[in-house]
Order: structure tokens, then sequence, then C-alpha cells
DNA sequence: CCTGTGCCATCAAACGATTGCAAAGCCAAG
DNA sequence: CTTGGCTTTGCAATCGTTTGATGGCACAGG
């Protein structure tokens, strides 16, 4: 808890006894006069206010929460790799990260965000500590085994949701990875590419990357072509993995016309592999990435991405979140798509 | 407080008491014990944290922090343009936001993250509520005047930092704007430049870009060139205004073979309009950016740009804020930086 | 044998709200 | 005038900690 040496140093403090003393009721009447309970009339409710605002009084909010027993917050762990720089957090991450928060405070709730680097100092205890009454973990889990920490929660008392899906008993909200992958290979097949590779893999950890392959490898065959995957290398950075794919790709002499990178940073590598070869894009090759991040928009040229709805994301995230706090059902799992359609796809 | 309807249905809660009775001491002991106060003997900490294990107990942070009035948590607040899709939040802001967060994770504070998007709905009544111990305010100080409400939360019994400086009486942490400019300028001159030009403005909202600028033109006036300055349009995304100053730059006739973007997101749109009009970067113009997001290193050519020591920045905010809650004096003020130089500076 | 001194552990009083239940006030009907 | 019902307010218990004051115990010194 921060500094536990010297106890803050406490002026006066406003309470709910000293706002009742100027209104000329009763404490519990402020108490509930400001929690909007109709049983008050509004002409107390009126006064009662009044008094708050001259003293400028505010609810303790750790009196009311250790006796309701609600918080009202909700924490987010985003969980990076290990050892990863903090300012190169995914991109796509913080993204998510934003939405989450905002569609928290639409519905009222505070957010407390933490980072997890590693398997130590487990940062999930929210719940049991009564700082939050859910929890949501986005992030990456490559390489990182915290995740049975969070999937030990599962219990009655413990609410929590992420994006992804490491595992199968857990709930969770992930984009339209199938739909989104179909959309991006349809569009290089309806740009005239013939020779169409996916970069990628088929069982990435929380297994988006494998759906995406399966939508890009359905549409495949759908238009009577053959599938052809790259696999990732492990343990790289996302860049570096789509750098080496491009780099075996050709050293293993396929032709090819047309790349579907199954998330952006790859495809940006991919990018920067394919210039520095000389490939030109979108002259030669038409590449998709996946994920719709900032930085696609400024690559040369820029990526055209397959970009799920963020906003729809942290709502979905949240709303799924609340309802098991209230013990309510929440289907929604599948986050909309779109094709973001810029220039590194438009073969001329 | 999120949902005020139905009392979550409380099943058993291991207190205190109870790990008391499992470890056959009172309750107070337990307390002590699990705080690591000095006076209990090892022995009976021993005992003491074998049966909180067992039982499975963490302390209710809610009755703690009612009782102790420390929160442990600090308060973040990003200040968002008004209207600003979250998605497309400033990297500078969100790197910085991940750092703020990992810093005070290490001093053991928790962050309770918000977001303003304008003047309605102030989000930083933190303090008063007892949810935090201190406040932290990054983000645009563009059209938006909830700045008011933060600095009006001066006094003795509240504890807020920002970064950048939209006023003289708060307390700020910002990068070494001056000396960053002067390192950029100076990297210019030394590729050969002759004519290089300032895109930016003298006085932004929080100082920073004035501060760049000054660097800048000290800079140039050393070398016994004539420092000049293009100023941004107001109210326009970043990269429109890098955009509109180079087509202004263009069209007005001034020759140059260099520029210095006061912020990245500048330097991006001026980059797309430079390339957009067939000037060459890095080959007919160099070009340097401020802030080191990543996006520019990306783009084509990647962006040089100076890059604020991001694990500092965090570490700073985080500091002062927690000598200001304490009470004592913190005289650090100003992030490090460093010359990142990629292509687009590198006449040749 | 009494007293002083450490050391540990306990007692009990806060902290400041929410909320079930009782009671007061008021008015109309009997 | 009494009674009953309805609305509004007050009383007091409760949430689960932290922490100052207090007390018991053992041992050493006088």
């Amino acid at each position: 808890m921060g500094d536990t040496t010297k106890p803050r140093p406490r002026l006066v403090r406003v309470t709910s006894f000293d706002v009742a003393a100027e209104a000329g009721v009763s404490q519990s009447t402020v108490s509930r006069a400001l929690a909007g309970d109709p049983v008050v009339s509004e002409t107390t409710r009126l006064r009662v206010a009044e008094a708050a605002r001259k003293l400028n009084y505010f609810v303790d909010e750790n009196a009311a929460r250790l006796r309701t027993g609600r918080t009202g917050t909700l924490a987010v762990v985003v969980v990076c790799r290990p050892g990863e720089d903090r300012k190169d957090l995914n991109p796509f991450h913080s993204a998510l990260l934003a939405t989450l928060c905002g569609a928290a405070s639409l519905r009222g709730y505070e957010t407390l965000v933490s980072f997890q680097d590693g398997p130590e100092n487990f940062n999930g205890r929210y719940q049991e500590q009564r700082k939050a009454d859910g929890l949501a973990v986005i992030g990456t889990t490559e390489n990182y085994s915290a995740w049975d920490y969070f999937r030990a929660l599962n219990n009655e008392d413990m609410h929590w949701v992420c994006w992804g899906a490491p595992f199968d008993d857990v709930e969770w909200i992930r984009s339209d990875n199938y739909g989104g992958a179909r959309l991006a290979t349809r569009h290089l097949l309806e740009q005239g590419c013939q020779r169409i590779i996916c970069l990628g893999s088929e069982t990435s950890p929380q297994r988006q990357f494998g759906e995406r392959y399966e939508g890009y490898a359905e549409e495949m065959r759908a238009a009577g072509l053959e599938p052809v995957l790259i696999p990732i290398e492990k343990g790289l950075a996302r860049e570096e993995q789509g750098r080496r794919a491009v780099a075996a790709l050709i050293e293993q002499g396929t032709a090819f016309d047309g790349l579907f990178a199954v998330c952006d940073p790859i495809a940006l590598g991919a990018l920067d592999e394919l210039n520095a070869r000389g490939l030109a894009v979108p002259g030669k090759v038409a590449l998709v990435g996946f994920d719709g991040i900032r930085a696609g928009a400024y690559s040369a040229p820029p990526l055209t991405s397959v970009e799920p709805d963020f906003r729809a994301a942290g709502e979905m995230m949240v709303d799924k979140l609340i309802a098991a706090i209230a013990g309510e059902p929440h289907e929604a799992r599948r986050v909309p798509v779109r094709l973001l359609v810029r220039e590194s796809s438009l073969l001329k």
C-alpha cells in the first residue's frame, strides 16, 4: 500500500454527519438523499445536496465499499511479453486498453490498470482484496505461464474475462478472425492475385492466428486454390518474424503475388523485407495485415488491414464482465471486423 | 458505483478473525503479523502466515483504507482531444501511460486510469472520494478547459502532477525540449543542411512546442543562420497540420533542405506531403521529428526523432507525486532525451 | 521479595459509510 | 377522537481493518 511509514497527516475531514448537521437532518438521511433513494422527499434531497456542496463533501468510497461489498471498479491487466520495453507495447493492446477504460467509464466503473511482465509478482488478486469486482485480461500469451493463475480464478466468487482464448474453460471475447481472414483473402483474389501465401501459424497461443489461417485457407479452397502457410518462428519480435518469413519464402523459391499476414506487426516486418529485396508492394506483391494498428497508416505503402471495431471490443468485454458480476448470461463473443483498404493491396 | 441494484451475493468471507482463530492468536496480532510489524515474534508471524495461506485469506483493502486513510493508489487521467477516437490515442501518451503504471507498480502503488474527453464529467475527484492519494495528468491541452479543474486542485490536501506545463502554478515534468531541439538542429546542420525550417509554434498550450522552437532557433543563430518558423494551424489533427505546413511552405516559395517538426505526428504528416509532392526524403530534404513514437520506425523512410527516456518520464512523475504525498520536496523536472537517428535525416 | 525493563500479545476504539427496522408525522376514514 | 395507512426520517448495527493503550510474563538487578 505505498507509503507505510508515516500516517498521512489527516486534516479535518468532512463527513456525512457534518452535512447532516448543516442540513438539519440525520446522517442516514444524508446517505439516502445523496444516493438518490426515492424514499427521501425532494425538498430534503435538495437541502442535503446544497449542504454537501457548501461543505465540499464527498462520499468516502472506502467506507461505502466496506459496507456494500461493491467497488464499482474493474481491474485490467495487460500481459506483456517478458522483457518487452513498456513503450513498445503492442499498439493493438494499447488501443484496446483505451477503449476498455472508456467503456467501463461510460457504465459507471473505474478501471484499475496494471501490467504483467512475467510470472513473478502476480497482479491478479484484485477481487480477493476487494479492490475490484471483476478482472479483464488482455495482452500476449507468448512464453508466459501466469495465465494459469488467471485461469485458476474461475470459481463462483471471481469474475474475469480475457481477450483471445488461451483455454477452453474461460470467458473470452475476440475478433471475428475467421470472417476477417476470408474478407482479406477475397480482397486479394479480387485484386487478381493467383498465388496468395499466408504468413502465420495454425496454432498460436490464443488461437487467434489459427482462426485467421483457417479463414484464409477456406477462402482459397473456395476459389479452387491451394492454401500455403509460411510459419513464423517462435520467440522473436513480430516484425522480425515477418522479415524472416518473407526471407524463407523467397529462398525456398515459391512464386507469389499476394501475402496475408495474420497480424499487422508481422505484415510490417514482411513489408520491410520485401522493400529491402526490391519486391515492389503493391506493384508485384499485394499485402494485407490484420488488426488495423495505427502504424499501418504510415508505412510505405500504407498497409491494408482487417480492422476490428475497437469500440465494440471494449464494450463487449466490459459488458460481459458486468453481466458476470450480476450473475447474468452474456452471449456475445465476436467483435465485428471490416476491411481497411489502403495501398499495400492495390495491385495494379 | 456500477451496479447499485442488487447487493452482491456475499458468500463466506474469510476475515482476520478466522485467521486468528486458526493460528491461535488474537485478531490484532494477525493484522500486525501480516503487515510485517517487527513487534510480533518470528514464530507467531510464521504461524499466522501459514494460517492465512491455509484459509486463503486476503486483507480487505477497503477496510484497511478506511482505517488508515491511505489508498496506495495513484489516479492517472489521460486528457484526450475532444471527439478523438480512443484507438487513435496519441502514441506518445499511450507509451507514457504504460511507463507511468509500471513505475507506480514498482513502488507499490496501484493505478486508477481514466480518460477525459471534454470538460463534462470531470474525472478528477479521486482524492476527495479517497480513491487515490495523488493524481497524474497527461495528454493534450488543446481546446480543453477542464485543466482549470485540475488546476483548482492545488491546495494542501491535494497532490497532483502533470506532463507538460500549461500553467505556472502547478507541478510538472516534461522532456528536455530545449536540449532536444538543439540536438536535432545540430544534427541537421552536421548533415550539411543550410536552410532548415521549423514546423511548429512558439506558443503551444503546454509550452513544449515553444521550448522546442527556442532550442532550434538558438542553435540556428549559433550557426549564423536565420531561424524560420512555419506555424501550424490550430484545431486540426497533427498529421494534417504537418501536411498543411509543408504545403504552405512550398507555396510561399521558400527554399529549404531541412525540416525540424516539433512532434512526430506533424513530422509524419509533413513526410506524407513531401512524398506526395515528389520531394525526396532524405534525398532533397532531411527531416527530424520529436517524441520518438513507434510509428516513426515504419514510415518511409523511417523517421529520425528526438526520443525522451520514457522510463525516466514515468518514474519522475510517480516519484514527484509520491514525494508530494509524503510532503517532501522533489526537484527533478526534466526528462533526458536522445537523438534517435533513422533514415529521414541522412542527407546524402 | 520487590521493582524495573523488554518483549509479545490482547482489548477495544476508531474509520465513515449503508441499510433493516422502528417510529414519528400527517391525513382521511370510521 | 381513534384508528389505520402512508410517507418520511431517525436509530443503531454492521462492514473488516489498524493501532494506541494496556497487561501478562520472564528475567535481571537491587
